[in-house]
DNA sequence: CAGGTTGCGTCAGTGACTGACATCCTATAG
DNA sequence: CTATAGGATGTCAGTCACTGACGCAACCTG
């Protein structure tokens, strides 16, 4: 925030915390990494709100009730989230790890539908799809959230519905 | 493919083309670029690809369309790719470079279909997703080519299709 | 209290990447 | 044909992210 992440040495960063720059990599994979720690958090949080929907849903559906479920995690993360998004809206490098992030959740997702019993295809093109609902939905509650998470999860469900109804009906 | 990619200096890249460190940063912004030289010619043969799909047709056909008018590049380059994903599999560092320039297409096709005339936020969530189904597609005919790209495109889409009927079905 | 583990500091080293400057090559005006 | 401007390349020095090896101190654990 005070002078960019690419002006921030590791050496300041580490000083920063009182430690030295050594000690910072034996916390943290690369310069980047700090910033994106809650990654893990979201996980747990996904896999108990999974875990806890009945198994006969569908992949989707239950992708959407995992996805509320960590709504509260998120939504309580927003003061932090917002720093982090002004810096990373400016950096490119951050930029890649987080949908590096977001690429690592759909893998997890969709390991975590086939032990639902899913078919390992429709549990890879769910994640995939479920995830870019998710990321749109907090895109645009990150931008205004006024109408909540839960809202915009709800709405961009809605539309992929819409839109892919649409698309069957065209072919 | 001869010592890892972690393993080659750039510059052991750049003698191997007979230049020198400096000229390679000169043509490639960081180590990992040159491997990822192809998204620019993929965008500009999504881009006359989505041109050709006349206006009144629906975001997701219109950008399943234009993946269809890619295949032959795609197709064509399999024999590159198939060396290229053998190293990305087994480098995080190239992992996380390619799921980059896949959100940059995301945020190109939604561009794309913004200019269409495309409502904003349908455009970002058709991009999104309709990119997900491509890379899904490719992912499964990387896998295994026999059934063709084309056909794993209009597969990926057809689940998509079925995964949101009854998802819609459920609410 | 001996020994093992764990976390940290120190140091030296590698390698990616950059800025400044010199040089050479080429295209084009004259 | 030649002078010259522009662009591409080489050279050099420097910064900074990241790593391995070693030593030290705190803290369990039996």
């Amino acid at each position: 925030m005070e002078h960019g992440f690419d002006q921030t040495t590791t050496d300041r960063i580490a000083a920063r915390a009182g430690v030295t720059e050594r000690t910072y990599f034996r916390h943290f994979a690369d310069k980047r990494e700090v910033l994106f720690d809650g990654e893990k958090q979201l996980r747990e949080e996904l896999t108990k709100a999974l875990a806890s929907v009945p198994a006969h849903v569908e992949p989707l559906p239950a992708l959407r009730a995992a996805f509320h479920g960590a709504v509260p995690l998120i939504e309580g993360n927003r003061p932090v989230s917002e720093l982090r998004a002004r810096v990373i809206e400016v950096t490119p490098a951050l930029q890649e790890r987080e949908v590096a992030k977001v690429a690592a959740l759909v893998v997890f997702l969709t390991e975590a539908l086939k032990a639902r019993g899913v078919d390992a295809r429709i549990a890879q093109l769910c994640a995939q799809v479920g995830m870019g609902i998710c990321a749109v939905a907090t895109q645009r509650w990150m931008h205004d959230p006024s109408a909540g998470l839960d809202a915009e999860l709800e709405a961009a469900f809605r539309e992929l519905h819409e839109v892919s109804a649409e698309f069957g009906a065209k072919r």
